[in-house]
DNA sequence: GCCATATCTTGACATTGTCTAGATTGGAGT
DNA sequence: ACTCCAATCTAGACAATGTCAAGATATGGC
C-alpha cells in the first residue's frame, strides 16, 4: 500500500524516525505508535522488523556503536594521539547524544542482538588497543575509559556548568592530558 | 480503611516499596501501580503524595542525594584524603545503585523541586569542597568527578569485566591515585 | 502465470498514568 | 461532645501504549 517505503526501507525509516523521535521527547517517553506515524506506517508494521521497543532501541544502539567506533578509529590513525582518541569519544557523546544514551541504557535493549553484540565486541577491541597500549596495561586504560565516560555522561546530564559546558573539548583536553603526564619524561610511568 | 498506616506513612512506605520495586524489575519497568498494590493502597493514593510518576521517583533520587552526601562527608571527615571520596563514590553506587541510577536520571524527574535541589546542592558543595581543593582548583576536581563517576556508571552497566569488577574499590583506589600522584613531589602541580 | 513468503493493516486486549468525584478520617475550634 | 474542614484514600473512567492474532497485499522465484 504504501509507496514511499522500498524493501528493506522500513527498517532505515524506522531507526530514523526514532532516533528524531529520541532527540525531541527523550528517551523515556519514546513510543513505538509514535515513530510508526512518523513514518508513515501502521503501528503495528515494525513488528517484523524490529521485534519489539527493545528491538528497535537495540538496532539504534548497534547503529551508535558502529559510527561511535569509526570515529573513534579515525581519530586513532589520524593523530596516533591518545588524548585525541578521549576527545573524539565526548565528541560523539555530543553529537550524536542520542546514539550514545541509548548505548548505555542497556535495561531496554535485547542483551544478545547479534548485530548488537559484533559491534560492541568492534568498540571494546578498539578501546583496548588505542587506551590500554602503554607500560602499565588495563590500568591506564580503565582510568582513561573512565574519565572521559563520566565526563561525557556529566555532560550530558547537565551537572557541568557554563565554563566547561560551553568548551568540553577543550575542558577534556586538560583532563585527559593529566593521566598522559604521568607518562612523561620525570615518572616511571 | 488501611490501619497499617498512619499520618505520613504513606510517603515513606511508598518510597521503600518503589526502591525495591526498581531493584526487581528495573527503572525503566517501574510501574506506579504495582507499588501502590505493594503497599496495600489504591492506584491513585499515591497522587497525593507525589503529584505523579515523576514525583515518587524525585523522591527516592532526594533521598538518595542525601544518603550520598552523608557518606561522602563520613568518609571526607574521617580520612581527609582525597582518594577515599572517590572510593566512597563508587561504593554507594554499588551499594545503593537504585538510588544511584534514578539520581542521575533526570529526564524522569522534576527538575525543580525543591528537596531534590536542596539535596543537590548539598552535594555539588560538598563535591567542591573535597575535590577541587588543591593548587590548580576546578580541573583537577573535574577530572576527579568524571573519573569515579565514569568508572561508577560503567561497573552498574557491567561494562568492566571480571578482575576489576570483583574488587572495584581496590581498581578505584588505584585510578583515583594516578590523579593524586601528579601532586606529589616532582611535578609542580 | 502461479505460489510461497515477506511485509503491512486492522482490530483487539491488558497494562499503565492520570483525572474526577465521592467516601472516610483525624483533628481543631467552639 | 459536636461540628466542620481539610487531608487522605477509594472507585471508576479515559486515553495512550506495547503486543498479539488474523487477514490482506505485494514481491520475487520457478
Amino acid at each position: 500500500m504504501n509507496d514511499r517505503h522500498r524493501r528493506g526501507d522500513l527498517r532505515r525509516a524506522m531507526i530514523e524516525a526514532a532516533v528524531a523521535a529520541l532527540d525531541e521527547v527523550g528517551p523515556a517517553a519514546l513510543s513505538l505508535r509514535d515513530v510508526s506515524k512518523r513514518v508513515g506506517v501502521s503501528h503495528a508494521a515494525p513488528a517484523h522488523h524490529f521485534r519489539d521497543k527493545a528491538g528497535l532501541l537495540t538496532a539504534v544502539a548497534a547503529e551508535g556503536y558502529e559510527r561511535f567506533v569509526d570515529e573513534l578509529e579515525r581519530a586513532w590513525s589520524e593523530t596516533g594521539d591518545f588524548t585525541e582518541v578521549g576527545v573524539a569519544y565526548v565528541r560523539f557523546a555530543i553529537e550524536h547524544h542520542v546514539h550514545f544514551e541509548v548505548m548505555f541504557r542497556i535495561e531496554r535493549l535485547h542483551p544478545d542482538d547479534p548485530a548488537l553484540e559484533r559491534a560492541r565486541e568492534r568498540s571494546r577491541r578498539l578501546l583496548c588497543a588505542a587506551l590500554h597500549g602503554g607500560s602499565d596495561g588495563t590500568r591506564r586504560g580503565l582510568a582513561a575509559w573512565s574519565l572521559v565516560h563520566g565526563f561525557a555522561v556529566l555532560l550530558l546530564a547537565g551537572n557541568l556548568d557554563g565554563e566547561v559546558a560551553a568548551d568540553p573539548e577543550g575542558a577534556v583536553r586538560e583532563i585527559v592530558a593529566r593521566l598522559e603526564a604521568l607518562r612523561g619524561p620525570g615518572l616511571a610511568g
